[in-house]
DNA sequence: TCTATTCTCGTACACTGTACGGAAATAGAG
DNA sequence: CTCTATTTCCGTACAGTGTACGAGAATAGA
């Protein structure tokens, strides 16, 4: 049952979360690591979507019986998040700052746009959680490094990186969409057939007209840039 | 089972779900209507989150049986789109513009962030999904008409929008996992602890400073006017 | 060797979306 | 009117979901 940002929704405690107690000596010795059964479960979501992941299929992936995921990660939602730190693992948490603030933060979003990318399931699962686990946490200091010459108290640097993220998550899920629509053409078509009679029925002028405009090819790249830079060169003029 | 944009994510084809042919005189007389039935799904969206429109959940509220919404909507997937362009009606479709192509764009952002935050489940719904929609589309036309002075070509139109929106979906998507988060003390009070902790580890100094700097309680809405403002006053100047 | 602890996982249960098919209701044809 | 075609209603059934429970296996320290 996937959370979705309505009441109740909670998430998970951060501190039972990533402080959990290390290695205990006692006991059974692990068969498997939460880290081979997240990499399980995100290459799942990565080749058939986050709707593929259930704790079946991750426990076959990964040879264990169902219930043994359960002395990994105590919850579904719990191996989701999981899942999110993972990846954010492949973020760069180090790199050279140039000290010009904006180029630094453009590089972050660019960052967080190809993780989106390799990872098509992350905005959707963003939009639900929030991770605060390592991973996380060590871009997020990149991010508030990288802000440092605005001179932005705590707050707002937070904000900021909170606000990028979410900019960004919303425009790859908008280009995630467009691109899984244009891998089924006759979906294409059926649209295309649609939007066609909706625009001929003459109350929608402005969209028969946008429509009937020549459609100068514009890589997904570049109109992410584009609205990128406008955003961010419009930070700290006010 | 929840769709997620990973790869195999299709939709419904909108000419069957949208231009369904009217009434049919044969036959048994419905004995509920489309609009009832979505209506009665959105209640439920809005009052226990998207997890909780279960076919059998909603065919209760309805009074119907549960196979009976299948005459409604051949789908769950078609029932969450109907959601989506049902509530879309709530935003103002027609409103007088006032020419200054950037002020109106500002009020459309406005009026969906407000739409979205009378129903929390609207930014995860739409990140999956995209609504074509008599509603939908009746809204984007006024977008469409406000972006009309701009004079960018119909492609460049249709994606400002689709930016917008996504801009919003993930700035609301933010704000509304924020406030519930808030509405469980206990959770804050972990997470508060658990980031301390973090901040004490002497390897995230950006955010220990962060973190000690003073809040200045800014409202979510102040926040969100200060980055639409840059998104926008920043278009057109390239 | 004994015991406490930990991990493994088969079984079971409540819940999901929905395929199937029979019963009920209606409109038009004869 | 009857007959038939059509549509809606919905009980039943089934495969699939997350996960509670608890019995067994493995290990470390006493």
């Amino acid at each position: 049952m996937t959370r979705d940002g309505g009441p109740g929704a909670t998430g998970v405690d951060p501190e039972q979360l990533w402080l959990s107690a290390g290695q205990s000596r006692r006991g059974r010795r692990p068969a498997f690591s939460r880290e081979a059964i997240t990499a399980a479960a995100v290459a799942l979501a990565d080749a058939e979507g986050l709707e593929a992941v259930t704790m079946r299929r991750v426990a076959a992936q990964v040879g264990a019986g169902v219930m043994s995921l359960y002395s990994y990660a105590s919850d579904k939602e719990t191996l989701l998040e999981l899942m999110v730190d993972h990846v954010s693992g492949e973020l760069p948490a180090s790199v050279a700052l140039s000290g010009d603030w904006r180029a630094d933060l453009k590089a972050v979003a660019h960052d967080q746009r190809d993780l989106m990318l390799r990872h098509p399931w992350l905005p959707a699962a963003l939009s639900t959680r929030r991770s605060l686990g390592p991973n996380t946490l060590a871009f997020l200091e990149r991010a508030l490094a990288a802000l440092r010459p605005t001179g932005l108290d705590g707050t707002a640097k937070l904000e900021v990186f909170a606000q990028l993220t979410a900019f960004v998550a919303g425009h790859v899920a908008h280009e995630v969409l467009q691109a899984a629509a244009v891998r089924s053409p006759d979906r294409v078509a059926a649209e295309a057939r649609y939007l066609a009679t909706v625009a001929a029925d003459g109350h929608h002028p402005e969209l028969a007209e946008a429509l009937a405009a020549p459609a100068r090819a514009l890589t997904p790249e570049a109109t992410f840039t584009r609205f990128l830079n406008r955003l961010i060169d419009g930070l700290g003029t006010d």
